[in-house]
DNA sequence: TGAATATATGAGCAACTGTTCATATGTTAT
DNA sequence: ATAACATATGAACAGTTGCTCATATATTCA
């Protein structure tokens, strides 16, 4: 680690404002491991299925073309985050979005994309 | 890979509906990569600095603790995403936000993470 | 009960990621 | 020109991730 940087006479100012400023680590890794869920075009494509219509394991693995096996363990990590539930009917799991954030989460991301382009 | 699931007799419309919503791989790719960018705690706690003010990268890494090199590398990332641009002055290099969508995709995971405890 | 179906899970592996370390580039001032 | 400073970059390494494969659990039906 260097000392305080001299690029200007306010430096140290300029840190310690940042530092009241800066987010807890706790806060900081919670968020990523959100984000980290949404960095992934499988479940990207899981979430954007499921914001319009609820779907069984089974039916978005033959939508996506993937084994039920990697569809399962996507939809694991997607619950543990809280952004799907899940409702068991007979054999059946049925999976749905369980998070309003997740669509404009989704929109805003599309929009960046798409704005950048 | 399996053949089409028998959970319910309208499997196949719901695969075949579902085949029809479901994202390309580009935008999926692409998007999930944009997440990507937020899915580290360094790069959120970036962010959400200069979403207060632009820094040099000396002071930000001052701030965060963290060497020269690392938050380099990071901003790169930032910059690749589009997320931060940089204007040059003299030996000192300034980064901000470049991108409106970064304070409402932060807020929304923000929202988030603090609704689900 | 036993067979078939739907989902979940654990181990293992290849691919990717974030940091460190060393060094290069570019700018300013003496 | 030379030294000092601010930033950028490449290689390398440890840690993580997403899939596959095999298998376990749970439910339904004959």
């Amino acid at each position: 680690m260097e000392t305080t940087c001299q690029c200007n006479t306010a430096n140290n100012d300029t840190v310690t404002k940042g530092k009241a400023v800066l987010m807890t680590e706790h806060v900081a890794g919670d968020l990523a491991n959100l984000f980290k869920v949404f960095g992934d075009p499988t479940r990207v494509k899981i979430l954007h299925l499921l914001s319009v219509t609820e779907l069984c394991v089974c039916d978005i693995a033959n939508v996506l073309d993937m084994t039920q096996s990697a569809i399962s363990h996507q939809l694991r990590v997607l619950k543990q985050a809280k952004l799907v539930r899940n409702r068991k009917d007979g054999k059946t799991v049925y999976y749905a979005l369980d998070d309003d954030h997740v669509h404009t989460i989704l929109r805003q991301g599309l929009d960046h994309i798409s704005h950048v382009l």
